[in-house]
DNA sequence: GCAATTTAGTAATATAAGTCACATAGAAAA
DNA sequence: TTTTCTATGTGACTTATATTACTAAATTGC
């Protein structure tokens, strides 16, 4: 990619020498929506800077019950393969394209060399440690102290956020998957929602109301 | 504290120059264990390295409710410090020493200062940010995933490797608290695991097994 | 020693969530 | 159109955990 493309697509970085260094090593990689990129397991070759669409980071237990951590949005990157790539261990989680998704791979050794190279990549690696832990706490802080009525409500609030739209276009099932919980839960606090008339539900589509967030926090 | 006492205490930090900033810039505080050295909301104005004694970390929610996440060691360093130092926000999470406790305090501006001097304190904080994400991924699995009988079991066997004993003492009502739930639980999850003589109980003492940690396994 | 406090045991009950079973509705395929 | 498949709705039931209420034992302070 050209280093004018990328200097638009990541307008936080500026260093003329650390785009062309991304320019020259940098590999794109294109994932349709819905598309596993990483599983469990799986070794990861490089560490992707997401340019365009988003990427959805799940933990996994062994079983397979899943549970949705946080997204990854243009101009971010995965703590997690920072540290799966330093240490080479097999990845953690689970990452999936939420909408099409262009990512830039950025080989592992490439990585380390520009940590003492560039100090805005030792600052974008350490920035993106910083918010990937809160989310973490985040996360953790819902499976820990929150019901699933509020997880739910939260988890509606983020993909509406995300989507930029008051429109889900999903199953029960996702949710449930996504939240660690069994659809038939889903369903039955969906439907409460409908009640309060917060939501309005059809098949594959939960509508929402524009002020749903204030509602909830109340 | 001198530097040779230093290359002592911090087997992993080699490299004379950081040793001597580390000796010249950090303040040596100490702890009695169970002072609780900081709580959600107080701003943070050092990193703390572990010399002597360990560290537990705890998140908490609004109503006060925690939840232990994972201790520090010695040569060990706070990720959250770390975070909440460089956007100067406020602890996220509770500190409470485990036992007596000596930890060198390096100032932040001190810390920054050496991510671009030091590559050794460069490599010490991205390590801690890589082993301290591993351990929120335990944290977040227990209570994501197991239920409380399981995490108990764990629990007794972390205090065990961290004390290198097998007599805890302590209360159900704090054990309790550090899974984030109530004192009866846990009295009636230990009584099971006394009836099936995996432990023994005692007023605020708990005589552990052995082989205890194979037995959970299976 | 005796009263007060802390710690532990436990039964009864309540609630959130998970599971099972089945009905139905809409969409897609034949 | 009819069949098939997928998504949803919902009652009945189970289970894990939380809460309430009380007792008793051990320890501490007087």
């Amino acid at each position: 990619m050209q280093v004018e493309d990328l200097r638009h697509k990541l307008p936080n970085i500026t260093d003329p020498g650390l785009l062309k260094a991304l320019s020259e090593y940098g590999n794109i990689h294109e994932f349709k929506a819905g598309k596993v990129i990483t599983e469990p397991g799986q070794f990861i070759k490089m560490v992707p800077i997401v340019l365009e669409g988003s990427i959805k980071i799940l933990r996994m237990d062994d079983d397979g019950k899943e549970l949705f951590l946080y997204f990854l949005e243009p101009g971010e990157t995965c703590a997690l393969s920072l540290t799966c790539c330093s240490a080479s261990k097999p990845s953690e989680i689970k990452a999936v394209a939420e909408e099409n998704t262009v990512i830039l791979g950025v080989p592992i050794q490439k990585h380390e060399e520009w940590t003492d190279q560039f100090k805005q990549w030792k600052d974008f690696v350490s920035m993106t440690y910083q918010s990937r832990f809160q989310e973490m706490l985040v996360a953790l802080d819902a499976v820990a102290f929150k019901r699933m009525d509020e997880r739910l409500m939260r988890y509606i609030v983020t993909k509406m956020k995300q989507h930029k739209t008051n429109e889900l276009h999903t199953t029960h099932q996702e949710i449930a998957n996504e939240l660690g919980t069994s659809r038939e839960v889903i369903s039955r606090l969906l439907k409460q929602l409908e009640k309060k008339k917060w939501i309005e539900l059809g098949r594959n589509v939960i509508y929402i109301r524009d002020d749903f967030e204030e509602l909830i926090s109340n």
